[in-house]
DNA sequence: GGTACGCTTTGATCTAGATCAAACAGCCAT
DNA sequence: ATGGCTGTTTGATCTAGATCAAAGCGTACC
């Protein structure tokens, strides 16, 4: 599945960026038209599969890339296979680490997932050439951040059953079709990497789900699809 | 000890920013020499002690500072009062949430220090107006974004022992003097925030301490003052 | 259909770390 | 020096969540 090297840039169609500007949010709406054409000439749309990985823990990765569609988890591991889901990105956003070389995280789509890859080195010049863009990632590394910091608080002070609802919280409220309260959602996650991303094991995830739909806090249909009859309820299980 | 108002600037000295632009690497590093006489002209210079808390969580706040002397925490509160340290800061780190006002967290002075107090107005406004700034506190979010994510593996997944060497990893190798190999530090944190940043209690994080101690890892001189007879041993502890 | 494989749930038991409770140590004010 | 504080260590016990083990369940392939 391991596609994080040269011949990335090989597969994937040219990148037709009239309707990437739409997408492209955080690259290409900070560009000029200029820029963006250039950019284009040298960018791929990509489609790739869930389980792909596409920049390894380590490694030096010569790409950036936007999401266009799914969702990419990004990952530490220790030497000794101990795992931590460390950030979980949507569409439409930016994937890779501007100014250092060696990514200290890998980046790996939960779903299937459609990337738009620019090259490091252009991309790098445009952003010195490009307050706007320069701001434009600044904003999402706050944004990160500021949600990096909201997760160390459900690593480290919330009980298992808080972490399972926190975790359904951040997924209904960045993914797709709600109504006014109520809300239903393709979980892009599996037990295990819930339990990686909530530092549980498998089992007590487990656990915590049936835990949610016994007291009737969320419906799961197929093991992936959840439905959340009211989301104040949800919300009322995190803190507090 | 709480600061957070508006009554901030009207104590403290003025800048001398000549000897500034050495610490301030963060913001007076990037400015010319116009914007630096302007700047220092609305900043002031101020002591504050162990326990000032200078950024309430979700108020909003008027200034950014930059730490000259000390160390800042981070810090999340829950309704129901569980608290979890999210960060660390060292001078000449930056202290403030750019492009938006109100604050998700409190800071607070982990230790008595100095900071350089700058009116949030105008430093937005030599922000947009300054590349070179936008960029320097970019890196700097950047900075923050790894460590805040390398620690949340550190409560995901490390052990409590694991979790006590990556603190006093993390501090041995943010503060002051150190030997070849060995190492001599201050702890900036009480054990009660030590436990707040590990995610764990009071009792445990001692235990851990004492148990590192007899081991022979560590030493402790009057509960605050550490020292570390191997650093390559204490890291050891930390992965696998 | 069957059966094989991966994911998930459920059950029984164990344990790391929490909680409860008590000493202990340094530090200031009287 | 004595008493009162606050922060820390140490001990005894409890429990949330881990671990170990065994079924279910769904999909996919023969």
């Amino acid at each position: 599945m391991d596609v994080a090297r040269s011949e990335f840039f090989e597969t994937g169609t040219p990148v037709a960026c009239t309707s990437c500007q739409a997408r492209h949010g955080v690259v290409c709406g900070a560009l000029s038209k200029g820029q963006l054409r250039e950019l284009n000439r040298h960018s791929l749309r990509r489609k790739i599969e869930a389980g792909c990985e596409i920049i390894a823990q380590g490694s030096e990765s010569s790409f950036y890339s936007n999401i266009m569609r799914g969702v990419m988890k990004l990952c530490k591991v220790m030497p000794d296979g101990r795992q931590q889901i460390v950030g979980l990105q949507f569409a439409p956003d930016f994937v890779g680490r501007p100014f250092v070389r060696e990514s200290t995280l890998s980046a790996e789509a939960a779903t299937d997932s459609e990337i738009c890859v620019f090259p490091r080195n252009l991309l790098d010049r445009m952003i010195s050439e490009t307050p706007e863009l320069q701001r434009s990632l600044h904003d999402q590394a706050l944004k990160e951040l500021d949600a990096a910091r909201e997760w160390m608080l459900t690593l480290g002070r919330r009980t298992a059953e808080e972490k399972v609802a926190s975790l359904l919280h951040l997924i209904a409220t960045h993914a797709e079709p709600q109504t006014a309260t109520s809300t239903a959602f393709d979980l892009p996650l599996s037990r295990a990497e819930i339990a990686d991303f909530l530092g549980l094991t498998i089992e007590t995830v487990s656990r915590q789900m049936t835990r949610l739909r016994k007291i009737g806090v969320i419906r799961i249909e197929n093991f992936r699809h959840i439905i959340v009859p009211d989301m104040d309820e949800l919300e009322r299980m995190i803190s507090a």
